[in-house]
Order: C-alpha cells, then sequence, then structure tokens
DNA sequence: CCATTTGTTCCAAATATTGAAACTTAGTTT
DNA sequence: AAACTAAGTTTCAATATTTGGAACAAATGG
C-alpha cells in the first residue's frame, strides 16, 4: 500500500545500509537496480555502492543474468544465531510443544519487532511443520491475538508509539480499524488476562492469545493457539485460555531464570544524535 | 597475503559493521563489550560506536541490566526475506517431503556459503522438525557429505578456495584430514556423482549426498540422506542414491525453470580497496 | 542505426568516521 | 570511608570516507 517505507535511518552509514536491506527485503521479489533507485532517497551512485557492498557481505544476493537482487545467504546464518541466542523461541520449545499435543491445534510464539508482530516458533497440528516459512515472518499487530496480547501490556510510551503506527487497515468486516477501538479492546485484554482474535485479520480464523510476561510484568511475547470457525466455535477455543496463560507464565519465569535480554520493546528508534 | 583470521572486511563501514555482527554472533551467547573489544581490530570508541548503531538498528539486542549483545530480531525478519527469496528451499520444499516420506531417514538440504555448509531445510522422519535449529546452521564442508557433494562441482578456482578455507580439524579418525585427502574424495565424488560421510563428522552417522546443478551444470546447492549405523549399513544407504539423484535433479530442472539466482559460489570477498 | 534506457565509473567537495584521551560510573580493595 | 581499578561513555580535531552530479559504457528497442 501507499505509505513510503518509514525512513528511520539516521546511525550513519549502517542506518542507510540497513534501510537498503529492508527495501530490498520488502519487494519480496528479485529486484532490479532501477526499481530500488525510484524509491530510494538515496543518489543513483550511492544507492549503487551500497548495493555491491552489501553483496560483497553476502547480505545480498545479485543474480547478474537477470540484474537482480535478492536479501543474501549471510542473513540466515546470522538468524540462527539470533533465534537461538535473542528469541524466546529455545526457551518456550518443551511449553509449544506440549500446548501443541494437548489442544492438537496450531500454536504460535511471537514477539513485538517494531511494532509489528514477528512470529519466532509455530506448531501447525495436522501437517509438517513449515519452517522459516513462518518463524521469521511478520504480521499486522493491531488485529492478531498475539499482537494484542503484547501491546496491551506495553508501558504508555512504547503502546503509545505502538498503536500510532499501525496501518489500521480492514482485512475482514470485524477488523479493528481504529486506533480508538483497539484501545478499547487493549484495555478489555489486560482486565480479562487474554486477548481474542475474532477473524479480525482472515475470515474463519479465530484465536485466543495469552501475553508473556517477566515477574516485574515486563512484555516479553505471545503465545496463541488458533483455530477456525468450521471446526469450532469460540466456546470451544475460550476453553484452552486458563492452559494458555498457564503456559505462558511459565514460559515468563523460564524467560527469567535465563535473564533473558530486555525484549526490544522499544519502538521505532530514539537517538538524539542528529545531522 | 596469507590465511590471516576472519577479517575479511572491505567494503568500507558496510564491511566492518557486517564483521561486527558475525562477531556477536560467534559467541553463541551474550557478550560483553569488553570481549568484543579483546578481540575486535577496532578501537575502543569506534567499537562502541558501531555496537550501538547495530542495537539500533535492531541488528543486534542490548541486553542493559546485564550489559552483553546479542544477534537482534530484525535479522530473523530479514533472513526470512532471504530464505524465501534466495534459497533453494521454497523450490526443494515439495521434493524433500517426498524423499522423506520414502525414506523415512533424515534429509537435508544445503547450500554452500563462505566456504561453510549452510542447511537451509530439513526434515527428521522421527521427531517433529526443529525449526531454526537446523535451518541457518552451518556445518563444515570437508566432512560432509552435502559439504563434499557441493565442493566437488565448484569451478576451479571456486573449489580451490574452499579447499584451502577448511580447518581440517579431524572430528573422527575417519575424518579426511588434509587438503590431498579431500581433493582425492571430491574427484571420486565426481567420478560417482554423489557423495558419502563414512562417519568424517560425527560417529555412528553416514550419508549420501548428491549436488544440485543447473543444465550448465552450474552448482546450486546439495540434497542428502543420513543414517545411523546403529540401524542400518552402507549398503542400505546407497541403495538410495539413484532416488536422491533424481531428486537434486528434478530441484535443478525447477530450480533453473525459476531462475535462481547466481549461488554465492563467491568464496571470501576480493576487493582492491584495502584500508 | 540511432534513440533510449539502464547500469557503472570519476573525482572534487562535503561529511562522517576515527581514535587518543579525558571522563563517568560501578565495583573492589586497602 | 577513601582510594583504587575496571568497564563503559563522551569529546574533538585530524583524516579518511562517503557523496552525488555528471560523464561514460552497455544493453535494449524502435
Amino acid at each position: 500500500m501507499g505509505g513510503d517505507n518509514a525512513p528511520v535511518a539516521g546511525d550513519g552509514t549502517i542506518g542507510k545500509a540497513c534501510d537498503v536491506l529492508d527495501q530490498v527485503a520488502a519487494f519480496g521479489r528479485p529486484v532490479r537496480f532501477a526499481e530500488l533507485l525510484d524509491e530510494s532517497a538515496f543518489p543513483k551512485a550511492t544507492l549503487y555502492r551500497f548495493l555491491q557492498s552489501l553483496t560483497n557481505q553476502g547480505m545480498l544476493s545479485y543474480d547478474p543474468e537477470r540484474q537482480t537482487y535478492t536479501p543474501g545467504m549471510r542473513l540466515v546464518r546470522l538468524a540462527h544465531a539470533a533465534w537461538t541466542q535473542s528469541s524466546l523461541a529455545p526457551i518456550a520449545r518443551p511449553f509449544l510443544d506440549a500446548l501443541s499435543r494437548e489442544t492438537g491445534e496450531t500454536v504460535h510464539l511471537a514477539q513485538l519487532d517494531s511494532s509489528q508482530v514477528l512470529y519466532v516458533d509455530k506448531r501447525n497440528a495436522t501437517q509438517p511443520v513449515e519452517m522459516y516459512s513462518q518463524a521469521g515472518k511478520v504480521g499486522p499487530a493491531y488485529c492478531t491475538g498475539v499482537g494484542k496480547a503484547m501491546m496491551a501490556y506495553l508501558d504508555q510510551d512504547a503502546l503509545d508509539k505502538a498503536v500510532s503506527q499501525q496501518s489500521y487497515h480492514r482485512f475482514t468486516d470485524k477488523t479493528l480499524a481504529s486506533e480508538s477501538a483497539l484501545r478499547a479492546d487493549l484495555d478489555l485484554i489486560r482486565q480479562r488476562g487474554f486477548a481474542v482474535d475474532d477473524e479480525e485479520h482472515e475470515p474463519g480464523i479465530i484465536c485466543v492469545a495469552c501475553p508473556i510476561l517477566t515477574s516485574g510484568n515486563r512484555m516479553l511475547g505471545a503465545i496463541s493457539v488458533t483455530g477456525s470457525t468450521e471446526r469450532m466455535d469460540f466456546k470451544q477455543l475460550e476453553a484452552w485460555v486458563p492452559r494458555v496463560r498457564r503456559v505462558a507464565e511459565q514460559i515468563g519465569v523460564e524467560a527469567q531464570a535465563w535473564r533473558f535480554p530486555e525484549t526490544r520493546t522499544n519502538v521505532g528508534n530514539d537517538r538524539m544524535q542528529a545531522t
């Protein structure tokens, strides 16, 4: 859609290079120099050199035949380290396995990254697990169970920022398509201790989600159990809530025991160093 | 310029930033500033600013409590795009599924990245698939089936470089622990069209692997079927070779049809721009 | 074949990076 | 408790790097 990519930039050359990476990744397909140049804030020569450097470094991959760029394999290597060390996934794994076994439904583990939902692990009851295709995927926060569960437990500042950065695209006629509607739901979530997604993102898909919190109520992530309206109704799904909540609590305790690093509550970038 | 350590560097600021990312990732655990400084070629203030910028960008994650850095979640997001767009995984998926079903054994899909084996997908017959824990993982090339299968089909230059960059650590007493032994095996592999790993990396683990090639014999990756000596012998495993080869061929054809980007045969970086 | 688009290289000017050293915390020892 | 030590952070002038307009080359197409 319209919204031009957030030129978060800053951080000198590194920030700019990251922007280029994001831009290439955002295309979702092999992209040519000219296409990038159109959307880019950088002049021709500058963008060109960035692409060259990133390609040399393996952060981008270049197809000389078609003259196109795609995100590079070095990212996969680095992400493996990130996933292992910085995500909740390794800690949560056994709990997800158990929850998946018990419910037989799809289970998601998510964290919040730049006001978006970042899925870091998944259990799919029926089919074999789809690898990366789900872990690493991002989704909207305002219309998913895990997204709302996480936002509800952000502190004031982070919440304001997160809420203001949602797109509020109306995916279905049940989507909460305004900041006020979202805020109202977040209040409710805080009251109940869990979030629901009532076909707000995809028709026929419903879910319940609970936040993962430290003892100091710092939000680390969320887990959810998803079902389809064809096979079950909300009553059935909500029956799992106590179980989901308990698992979320357990993960929170484990995470804290492992002295889990501060989650990037950090929505957007605050740095003073202006140009 | 001899076998310096990793400092491939070059590419100005971007290359340096990538080096820092690698360094943090290499620790495999939350790492403090001073620890990085010890191993770093950069002066204190420089390294400090790199870490700050990378953290601001979400490429690193910082735990203020423990004052430690880990690879950041932004990498996971980017890697998802890389995996989807630049790896063989999406193309190979149905073939891996089939091969896994037929053999009932562990199946790997790998690509070559900086002279190392990068596993991009995996099927594990018995247990549920372990996600990222395998995709994104790197391993040695000189003592794994997929590694040798891939190296055997590199062109002269790339092969020389790859062969010279192996560590030749003797994991088991069957490990090919020298360049000459490796080269001899690669010749054999080229002759037979497939590679074997006869407990060269892990005792009790054997495998057969075939390269994935384009019609122009450009090497894109490799697949393997792995077994354990406890459950089977080499005779049984080699019976799968024709099947593995056929699947590799199919993937190669598909990949070419999709006009798959040039694989980073590119071992190491050649840029003249010294520091 | 010329026109046009797309990709690559040059180079002086502008700017960001550099790193020694000073400074600030936090933790430890005397 | 004061002094010491170590770890992390900031400063600032020198310097190397990035910058980007414009020229150049290589493909594409009419």
